[in-house]
DNA sequence: GCAAATTAGATGTATATACATACATTTGTA
DNA sequence: TACAAATGTATGTATATACATCTAATTTGC
């Protein structure tokens, strides 16, 4: 959809300016059409992100700091979506030994598999709406890396 | 700043995967940014997003619905946002004559002052932003539409 | 060696998001 | 005209976002 239609207005000052308002409006669409889909496994998109970066480094455990690095949104509360995921004992919580400050995190089995069932019905949804060649993904990511170069790195 | 560097990751399954994570993280970036400056007047994103879209009809008024269509994010709680402002008097509520069910909406005078300063203020910093050529954010826009071809139009 | 500064995480608060439901008004239809 | 269905908005609930503050543990600097 063209975003004069999604958002009803044709008045935008240029193309840059058009292209912040479509980053924003493009986010939006992804993070509702995957939610719906996560749903079926009571998991939220920031509790998917979690599980997904345990994951990563699983069985290595990760603190709540490391996590917090590795969102896609930085001002996450970690500590609060772990509560979630302890509740539904997808994650173990432990005490670092090295320095008692550090919370550690486990991904468990449970956790494990409501993620690998998780993300192949995510796949599937990619799969169907594989709408940008490889070359175009990549061209797309330059130029949003390009947008945010002003950004200390 | 590099995807790779800003989720500290560099497993992506695909470019295709990695441009849904890198839209995700832009659009985050993007309205941090913006927030910072926004907090200043005392607004947040979305209120500052419903002023604008009521001064793009001004002197109209546009009822809670009329508004939530334009929004980027269409999951807005619209007549909470507009309580928000209300009690700020940016805007003023008026049932409407035509359906009493219909609230409309009106933006203040000192709702039109406060959008035009944030404004002015937001237009400073995508000015010291400029990092894409108009032509490039074209091909941007062009690339985040393909990418939400499946949606029904 | 110990106080001050720093760091890690938890917790509190206001607002937003996402979605369900309630309530009033209007519309469509028998 | 009566009444069911649809529509527009408000409100309720759980979780997330953004940010401030608090506590405990660790590091530092004298």
């Amino acid at each position: 959809m063209k975003l004069e239609n999604a958002l009803l207005s044709t008045k935008f000052s240029s193309e840059v300016q058009k292209a912040s308002l479509n980053v924003l409006y493009s986010a939006w669409w992804l993070k509702s059409i995957t939610s719906k889909e996560l749903k079926d496994f009571d998991l939220t998109h920031e509790q998917y992100n979690v599980l997904r970066i345990l994951k990563g480094k699983y069985p290595d455990q990760l603190c709540v700091k490391d996590i917090a690095r590795r969102m896609i949104e930085k001002s996450s509360n970690v500590p609060r979506i772990i509560d979630r995921l302890e509740i539904k004992k997808l994650v173990k919580r432990t005490v670092s030994e090295s320095d008692k400050r550090e919370t550690l995190i486990t991904i468990t089995k449970s956790g494990l598999s409501i993620l690998e069932s998780s993300t192949s019905k995510l796949n599937k949804l990619h799969d169907c709406m594989q709408n940008l060649t490889e070359k175009e993904a990549l061209q797309l990511n330059q130029l949003l890396e390009k947008m945010r170069q002003k950004e200390t790195d």
